[in-house]
RNA sequence: GCGCAGGUGGCAGAGCGGUCAAUUGCACCAGACUGUAAAUCUGGCGCCUUCGGGCUACGGAGGUUCAAAUCCUCCCCUGCGCA
């Protein structure tokens, strides 16, 4: 076998077809605990195990691959646990292939979106609305968010940050995270995938912070990559740089320039008010998207961290994106939100009583298919829930999670079937009608 | 028959002179959920409304009071105890 054979094979991320009318691309990313095929939904397991799953599940609902949290588990286990762990895949009973996110999320959900009760994407276009908008303060150039903990009397923001590092504090235990820690913590934890340190910002947060604290997250890009010890592990930079094009532009090129080898997108997405600088739109996902994708290394595989809902798989795919992961699937489900492919609808409700259908007549999923569970019965299973009978097949939690990870795993497979047919315009088109 | 305890919105159950259309829970209705703080959270839940408010309501009928779900009288009903 040549070398450069060698190389192929020995490669992490091959693209296979790339479609001609978009930037949708069809690959295979190699690890040690197997094949993925992109796009691929990443589901998420935050501390090493999908909530409400069994292991066995995982693959039964023909997920890739899943990903767990560095800061939650090693808020679980402690250092002492951490040294005598045995990696993710142990952990959650799967041997196939893990990433695990870096702990930079937590930096925003401890912290200001806990305190200011908001998400990660901004509100963008409202309709109508039974939530209140609430009037925030404008986080001001004073940088205030890294003066430490400030409350709203509400929920407390747990996390203080400095240039170093991140201190999160829960129930007056310190955790101290900083880019080498994360780096160290990920490799023990032997993911397969794993991210920089980074800083998620809010979509509240204004350019000047934004601009500030993408300057860490840059330099905790570095010190992640010196970090990281052996081959074992791949590691993915993160773009930052919220809703502003030019700092957008500007992650991109570093974090493309660095020896990473995948490219994370994270951070905030809608609602730029400050257009100083002349960006056009208010940098939805779509929009951050179409302004990184041209900058990005082609090569690299593209995980867009914490997306999301179908319509966003659909135009993120379209511009690129290998990867996801979001609670969506596994959350919605709990929540008693089932999808179909023609939407999803909340099987709680009382319509649904007496449903004698499946959720989807030909779901294949192990609850309408093996299990042959109706409407109504879960319906009935949901309504009677008291916590008894965890894990079994009466437990709605993992009945209805189970059906929604397959349904996204089997609506990645389509479309990685449609962009090798090249016909994944269509193919969005059509589906994304049907769910309206 | 006597004694005691009660009768409050779909149910349970607070309130015990004004801030009560009435705390709270359940049920019900609607909506959210985007690198999991959350199998969670928000709203609505007598009738009408030009969203200011208006009307009818705490077993029934009277009464006291500026004001009653709250106090008094009688009646009806329920539970427990004693006959």
């Amino acid at each position: 076998m040549g070398r450069a054979a060698e190389e192929m094979l020995s490669m992490f991320f091959k693209i296979f077809t790339k479609d001609k009318q978009t930037r949708a691309r069809f690959g295979l990313i190699e690890t040690k605990h197997g094949t993925i095929e992109t796009p691929s939904y990443v589901v998420v397991g935050t501390h090493a195990k999908v909530r409400c799953l069994l292991p066995s599940d995982i693959g039964a609902t023909k997920t890739q691959i899943v990903i767990a949290n560095t800061y939650h588990l090693w808020k679980d286990l402690g250092d002492e646990g951490l040294n005598s762990f045995h990696g993710v895949h142990a952990e959650i009973g799967w041997s196939g292939p893990m990433m695990t996110d870096s702990g930079g999320f937590q930096v925003f959900s401890l912290g200001f979106a806990r305190e200011h009760n908001t998400g990660k994407v901004g509100i963008v276009s409202q309709n109508r609305s039974t939530r209140p908008v609430r009037n925030i303060p404008p986080i001001g150039p004073s940088g205030a968010r890294d003066a430490g903990v400030i409350s709203n009397g509400v929920n407390k923001n747990l996390v203080r940050i400095t240039d170093d590092g991140v201190h999160f504090t829960e129930n007056g235990t310190e955790y101290y995270l900083d880019a080498e820690r994360s780096i160290e913590i990920q490799r023990k934890l032997g993911a397969d995938i794993i991210f920089a340190f980074d800083e998620c910002t809010s979509p509240l947060h204004d350019k000047e912070y934004v601009k500030k604290s993408l300057g860490r997250t840059h330099a905790w890009a570095e010190r992640s990559l010196r970090a990281k010890r052996g081959e074992h592990q791949k590691l993915y930079g993160i773009v930052q740089g919220g809703a502003f094009r030019d700092l957008r532009e500007e992650s991109a090129r570093y974090i493309g320039d660095l020896p990473f080898d995948g490219i994370g997108i994270g951070g905030s997405f809608g609602n730029a008010q400050d257009k100083s600088f002349g960006e056009q739109g208010n940098g939805e996902m779509t929009e951050v998207l179409d302004w990184i994708a041209p900058i990005l290394p082609e090569e690299k595989p593209r995980h867009l961290l914490g997306i999301g809902k179908i319509q966003d798989i659909f135009e993120a795919v379209e511009r690129g994106v290998d990867t996801f992961d979001c609670v969506i699937p596994t959350r919605e489900a709990r929540h008693g939100s089932l999808w179909t492919t023609f939407g999803r609808f909340d099987v709680r409700k009382n319509g649904y009583k007496d449903d004698k259908r499946k959720i989807q007549n030909d779901c294949e999923c192990p609850m309408c298919g093996k299990l042959n569970i109706t409407r109504g019965r879960l319906y009935e299973l949901f309504r009677g829930w008291n916590g008894d009978a965890v894990s079994s097949n009466e437990d709605p939690g993992r009945l209805a999670t189970m059906h929604n990870v397959f349904f996204f795993n089997e609506l990645m497979r389509k479309i990685r079937e449609s962009i090798k047919n090249g016909t994944f315009r269509e193919f969005k088109k059509e589906f994304c009608s049907k769910i309206q």
